[in-house]
DNA sequence: CGTCAATAAAATTTCGATTTTTTTACAAGC
DNA sequence: GCTTGTAAAAAAATCGAAATTTTATTGACG
């Protein structure tokens, strides 16, 4: 399921990333060097660096001498976030809908066709929204933003993206034992 | 000049950061370990860790097992950028005027004033834009945007004028030994 | 009983030697 | 001359022990 890391420290970096983004570690929590160094079966160091660049996604904070911990959750973080994805995305759009070429155009036909044959399976056997019909969703997003070929904006969508998705497979209504992977 | 850091793992991300942002790294250039670490009197795994955070700003660029380089410059890139800065800081400031209170008004109100009064300064002895000038322009930007409470937003802002703020600094109209620092 | 200080334990941070990988230099073969 | 293969050099990545800092514990004192 992992992808095959070239580096002990990427690895590092994917797994603990994984970790956070399903909620094994939950927000907040604080991440013990040493545990998790056995755990992922990586030095000090490499667990230290694979921290770092995780801090500056915002999916980690670091305390200076106090070590990490996994970025916290609220109400507050998450409104802000879905306002910002809603202004990232439109501007992408935008942008998608002045420059898209044809193979844009047929990526959302192609991306919309896929989610209105779900239209019927919106929800799942608990009543939140189903797993196959949030990831067609999300793929309209994505082929909708596709079209733009503005690198910062594209890069700041997928950090946007992958924070929601944390929201999402933690706190959404999906529970039930399906964590979206 | 420099702050003082708390730890030397930070003090070399500050370093490292002034040195990438002003040039004396310049885009592109491949960063040694060995020599950087013995520069700035820091071990190999503080240096790793420093850059590890800036490549996940987009300051350096890493390639696993070659270790990192200062991100390189590109007109599209630049190009990219400054569209990206102008859909972000206006859907900051559109959202400072539906949410801005009275201290945001007051701040832009000063900052526009400060502009102002230095508009027949604009240009320097050489015909570029005046360092003077252009800082005054940036705390007007930054004070129209300081009326948006969406920490996510002002996070993107930052990070896009901190680039921007490279671009300028090495390859703006600002030459002649004045590098705005 | 609660506050503060000294001490012990735990965790983070620092460090550079060792290992692995990449790059360079050089020579043999086509 | 150009490619291909091999050895030497350089650089990056890995590792865990040692030092520093924070946190928890204990006991004296008001």
């Amino acid at each position: 399921m992992h992808a095959a890391a070239t580096s002990v420290t990427q690895s590092a970096y994917t797994r603990l990333r994984e970790l956070i983004l399903t909620g094994e570690i939950p927000p907040g929590e604080k991440i013990l060097l040493k545990v998790l160094s056995t755990q992922l079966q990586v030095n000090l160091s490499a667990l230290r660096e694979a921290l770092s660049r995780l801090s500056a996604e915002g999916l980690v904070v670091a305390e200076p001498q106090r070590g990490f911990r996994a970025a916290p959750f609220s109400l507050e973080d998450l409104r802000h976030l879905s306002e910002a994805r809603i202004e990232i995305e439109t501007s992408c759009l935008r942008q998608a809908i002045e420059k898209g070429d044809l193979g844009w155009e047929g990526r959302v036909a192609d991306a919309a066709h896929q989610l209105a044959r779900l239209s019927g399976k919106i929800r799942n056997e608990t009543g939140g929204i189903s797993c196959e019909w949030a990831f067609a969703h999300d793929r309209l997003h994505f082929a909708l933003c596709s079209g733009c070929d503005n690198t910062w904006m594209l890069r700041i969508r997928e950090m946007l993206y992958t924070q929601s998705e944390r929201y999402r497979s933690l706190a959404g209504p999906l529970a039930g034992g399906d964590t979206g992977h």
